[in-house]
DNA sequence: GACATATAGTTAGTTATGCAACTAATTCAA
DNA sequence: TTGAATTAGTTGCATAACTAACTATATGTC
């Protein structure tokens, strides 16, 4: 194994062990110490809703890069939660669009406000440009993959 | 939220959602095509006991961000696999030390190969430096938050 | 119209994660 | 030296992930 080989499979096991738990650890702590009992992944399906309420569930999974099962379970949860319920669509019935509730709504100043602030501690120290070229990396080696 | 807040919440997204997940799907698919029956997660656990064999629990919690309970786990299914055997340390009857089997070591070389042909795969038109560059952001992520 | 194919979503089974509470062994201090 | 605090590891519970197999609706072709 060469080294610069080496150093990528130290960028995987940065990648999948480290970046992708510890940020979203802190901010579901940040959640549960202000009393919000939802899930980071719950919190990332409603980041998708608020930015566009009703969306498909295969619309989900796109944006959240899950599968379906993955999203079902979590619109299951969010809808026992009474944060979104699933409306069959008119125009083609196989497709669920996820609604947000009122409670849900009113979630979102709250957590986003969280959310900034535990990423604005995480990337203390990263500059504008190091963020930008991180996700274009990152957007790359998904590109690459899919 | 600023321009700027929002490109970090997409980062996130983006760490927690699709470069965790994209390029350890597509080594497990491999994994599974080539009829080992691993999982990613084992994987590499493995990985840093082929660095060194012989690690107690707490050491692999620490070389894998994860958590005692995970590893406890990660090494109940290794075991139950004969890949690894807990050998009470000596020196210390509460420590743990995880040893590797053969079959285990026979394993290195032909998953290692895999890892590495994902990898570049997946880091295709992404140079040394970018690289570096995203393992010292995800670096000063982790200890903002350690 | 009827049958094949594709698409949206669900269910079952296994593995993994986080948290909290626990046991057992070790260390430190009065 | 005994009793408190620390450390290593385990167990229980809830949530989430992927794969494979499934149902139901829609589409397209003969």
């Amino acid at each position: 194994m060469s080294g610069n080989q080496f150093k990528r499979g130290e960028l995987y096991s940065f990648i999948t062990g480290v970046a992708s738990t510890a940020i979203a650890r802190r901010l579901q702590k940040n959640f549960k110490q202000h009393g919000i009992d939802i899930t980071i992944e719950q919190w990332s399906v409603l980041y998708h809703l608020w930015k566009q309420d009703g969306q498909s569930q295969q619309e989900l999974c796109n944006a959240t890069f899950r599968d379906k099962p993955s999203i079902t379970r979590l619109v299951d949860n969010l809808e026992k939660l009474k944060l979104v319920r699933r409306v069959a669509s008119a125009e083609d019935r196989r497709i669920n669009m996820i609604c947000l509730s009122e409670a849900a709504h009113a979630l979102r100043d709250q957590t986003m406000e969280m959310a900034n602030q535990t990423l604005n501690e995480a990337l203390g120290g990263v500059s504008t440009e190091e963020i930008e070229m991180c996700k274009s990396v990152l957007q790359r080696v998904y590109d690459n993959l899919k």
